[in-house]
Formats: C-alpha cells, sequence, structure tokens
DNA sequence: CGCCCCAGTTGATACAGATCAGTGCATGGG
DNA sequence: CCCATGCACTGATCTGTATCAACTGGGGCG
C-alpha cells in the first residue's frame, strides 16, 4: 500500500516519482502484473527495475514521442492521461487511442523502428521509460518478461481491432464510456464515477463522430437518467442499461 | 525458385504441401523474413523448422479455429486467403480482417489464451502451425525469431488502429483495394490484377459500410476509368487516382 | 475588472449512405 | 431440365449524423 492510488490523479509538477517498492514494484505501473501476478524471482525483479527511467512530469499539451522519432522504448503511464494520434498532411488529427494509468505506450513502434504517431500529455503526466533492445535482452533471459510482452502486444492488436465497428452514435458512446469506467476500476480507481481527461472533441475525433454529437448523446442520456454529467465529470447511474445499449461493441 | 509462386493460388484439395527447401524454407511463409532476410543460422532455421506442422487443406467456409478454442498455436497462411470475424448473440457477423498467404493468424490469441475470433477459409486455404509455447521457447534462445515475433505483433496493432478512421466510402473502398494490391505485390503476385477471394458483402462489413455501397462505388470507378471489374476479377487501371482517393486513410 | 478566447452546447439544414425492394445470373441438386 | 439458392447489381426512399451557425459560460491575462 506503499502508494495512495486515489492520489496519483492528482500528482502535480513537484512530486518527484519514487522508484516504488522492491516488492510491488510500481503497483500502478505496466509490468506490475509480471511482478506481483506471476513467477519473477527477485533477481528478474530487480534487472527489470534497473531498467526503467522514470520521466515526466510532462504538462497537458507536451508530447512524449512524436511522429517519426527514432524508437529507443516503451512507455508505461504511471499518472495522468495520454492520447495517441496521427496528424495528416492536411493538418488533420486522428486521434488513435487513450492510455490510463498502467498502460503501456510504443509496442506499435517496434514493427517500422519508429514511432508511428505522436503521444502527447492531456493533463499532467509521469510515464516509466523501458529501453526497449534492454527489455528485449532481459527477456531473453526471463521467459515470464517476454511472455509479458507477447501477452501485452497480443492485447493490443485484439483492442485495436474490436473498435472498427460500424455502429451507431449511442452504442460508441456507452461502449467508451464503459470501456474507460472498466478501465479506470481495473486499476483500483472509483468505477462509476469518472473524469475525463479528454476535450469532447478528442472523444468525438476517436469514436469517428462530430464534437456536437456527443454533446447531444451525452445530454441524452443524462436525460433519460444514465448518467450524470458535470463538465468532464461523468457518474455513471444505470450500467445495465449503458451496457444494453452497448451491448453490440462489447464483444459477444 | 523451388516454388512457382503463381500456383499457389491454385492448388487444390490433392496437393499435399512439401516442407519447403531447407535454404528457402517456406519463401511464401511467415517466417520467410526471419530465415532469408535476417542472421538466423543453419541450426535455428532447422530447429523453425521442427516445430512448424502444416495442416490443411480446408475448403471454403471451414473454419481453422473458432472463437473460444483454447489457445495453442498461431498459423501462417499458406495458400488460399483467410477471413477473422466476431459474431455476436444475435447472429450478426463483424468481419475483423482478411489474411494472404505469408500473413500470421492467431496473435490476437495471446493474451486472452484462446482465440478471440473465427477464422474461416474463404477458398482452398493451407497453413502453417507454429505451437506458440514452442516457439516462445525457441525465441528464448534466438533472439531474431523473438525480435522476428516482437515485430510481427507490434505490426498488427499498427495495422489494426490505422482503419479506425472516420471516412467516406471512397477513400475506404480506394484504400483497401490498394492495401490488398500491396500485400500481393509484397508476396510476389501480380501488382494491378488481384482476385478479391471474399464476398461483396464480406468486403462492405469489413469496411463498415452496406454491400449496395460497395457495389456501386466498385461501379462508378469503373465508369470513371480507375478500376476494371468482372466479378472477383479486379484489375487497378489508375493508381494513382485511387491512391489520391485514398490519400486521407493511407497513413500520412 | 473586464475582455477575449475556447470548450461546450443547442438549433436548423443537408447529404452520404443505409435500407427496402426488385432484377439478373450463375450454380447445383432433385 | 427445372427450380431453388445465393451473390451481385440497380433504383427509390429514408434517416442518422455531419455541417453550419449562433449562443453560453468560465478561466486566463492584460
Amino acid at each position: 500500500m506503499g502508494h495512495d492510488e486515489t492520489a496519483i490523479g492528482r500528482m502535480q509538477a513537484n512530486t518527484i516519482a519514487d522508484d516504488g517498492d522492491e516488492q510491488k514494484f510500481c503497483s500502478t505501473c505496466a509490468f506490475g502484473a509480471v511482478c506481483v501476478g506471476r513467477g519473477v524471482d527477485k533477481l528478474g525483479l530487480a534487472e527489470l527495475h534497473c531498467l526503467v527511467e522514470h520521466v515526466g512530469p510532462y504538462r497537458a499539451g507536451e508530447s512524449i514521442f512524436r511522429t517519426g522519432d527514432r524508437f529507443g522504448a516503451i512507455f508505461a503511464v504511471r499518472s495522468g492521461a495520454v492520447k495517441t494520434r496521427l496528424v495528416d498532411l492536411e493538418g488533420r488529427e486522428q486521434v488513435l487511442d487513450f492510455h490510463l494509468p498502467g498502460e503501456l505506450i510504443g509496442l506499435n513502434a517496434i514493427h517500422p523502428e519508429m514511432y508511428p504517431c505522436d503521444a502527447i500529455a492531456l493533463d499532467t503526466v509521469e510515464v516509466c521509460r523501458f529501453s526497449f533492445p534492454a527489455l528485449a535482452t532481459l527477456a531473453t533471459r526471463i521467459p515470464q518478461i517476454q511472455q509479458e510482452l507477447f501477452r501485452r502486444l497480443s492485447k493490443g492488436i485484439g483492442d485495436a481491432s474490436v473498435r472498427n465497428q460500424e455502429s451507431s452514435a449511442d452504442e460508441r458512446l456507452a461502449a467508451f464510456l464503459l470501456e474507460l469506467s472498466a478501465r479506470y476500476a481495473a486499476r483500483g480507481f472509483a468505477t462509476h464515477s469518472l473524469r475525463l481527461s479528454m476535450s469532447r472533441s478528442d472523444i468525438a475525433n476517436y469514436l469517428g463522430l462530430a464534437a456536437e454529437t456527443v454533446s447531444r448523446v451525452l445530454r441524452r442520456f443524462q436525460d433519460q437518467g444514465l448518467l450524470d454529467v458535470d463538465g468532464r465529470e461523468v457518474a455513471i447511474g444505470n450500467v445495465t442499461a449503458l451496457r444494453d445499449i452497448a451491448r453490440n461493441l462489447l464483444r459477444a
């Protein structure tokens, strides 16, 4: 418990990230599962610990990496939220994903050996940097780490491919909120009350909708008693109804 | 050259897949790049060779694996084409992707330790089966193989996330055709003339369109002289024009 | 303090593409 | 041989959501 989970979102620039605790090793960090859940021994844990570098804080709008940067490391979000996005030739933005504490970014950069997107802090963000060559080398010696990397990468594929659905604005938004809620819950945050770190237009862009549509749907959900929306604070009032609306998107 | 590339699509059920050739090791196979291009030594090659199992042929409509099957192996398509899809509770299908010779399927099954989708043969299909535990073990000993797996997985994430765009039917179809063409070309098939193994409704479903829209757009492209469409045979007449239409989808 | 600017919201209108309906054309089985 | 079946195509309508436009409120800064 060395960490106070609920305080993470409120960390400010003056907070210097500590190195975690040898037993728990960044309970909010991406590799928590490697260390806590599965059988990585003390030695492996120590080695993994060695190659982590804490970076940040970044302020809202700053980038952790940018499209075309040479790939050298993957990052785990420690606190705050990050969006990944493409910007096309005409300057139009395309939001690829949002990343919450404990999630990895940069996995899609291994193949092209450069980052294929920008990673932008949405609020104050701290990350762990894992040098990828070092991590890969470690992975050859510690199968559990290799396995965890495979798992993470595999999950990345699964997550990315489920989104490509033809579906209504209602479905998309309901699914989006439920997924965010679940991802926060998985990290020990409150389940039914969440703070959206991203703007309406980021949400819209991510979901392939217009910002106005997001507003309208949220409004309607509120009128129907499914949500309580106050700016970027959202409280989910009726989970089952939301789930019902989203059911087509939430994987059979 | 032991293989006649152009014959692969025409392989019939009576063709027993040979084991390739020690030097080339399945030039159409997914791990060709490991063996030919990068520095895997004879020994590593032989070991990789050992854990491959040739499976098939499957007939059109048969499944290589199904949603929920316990995960044990990834597969490389040797010949034919495969679609991966979800079927939701109401029985509606959602096409996730198409896989051509040389491409890997099952990568998204590592994380949940079960296949999260069906893999269905679109025509006569032969595959290579790689036991994943064996492959992972081999990867700890042969870094090039580990590296190639990381790369493949990473590419899978990149490919999946680019698709999630808000875009017009024209853009989607142009991009789809160009991508198919490029993927065939990368495997040594004819570049501007291709046979669609999948039905119009599979294409539509994959692209998030109605089948009627696919028909209409193909028709219009043909009227504009961009394509020559004859059933499932498509010849690309004006690549640059198509590229121009698709430009918003083809990664800045 | 007051101004500006931007995120968010709400309303009116337009349009791309879904949906419905029907035709043509192969293929295969009785 | 004929009919059933499934895929592909085309035309006519309908609708969800984009788009355009106008308004609101709050936060930062001169």
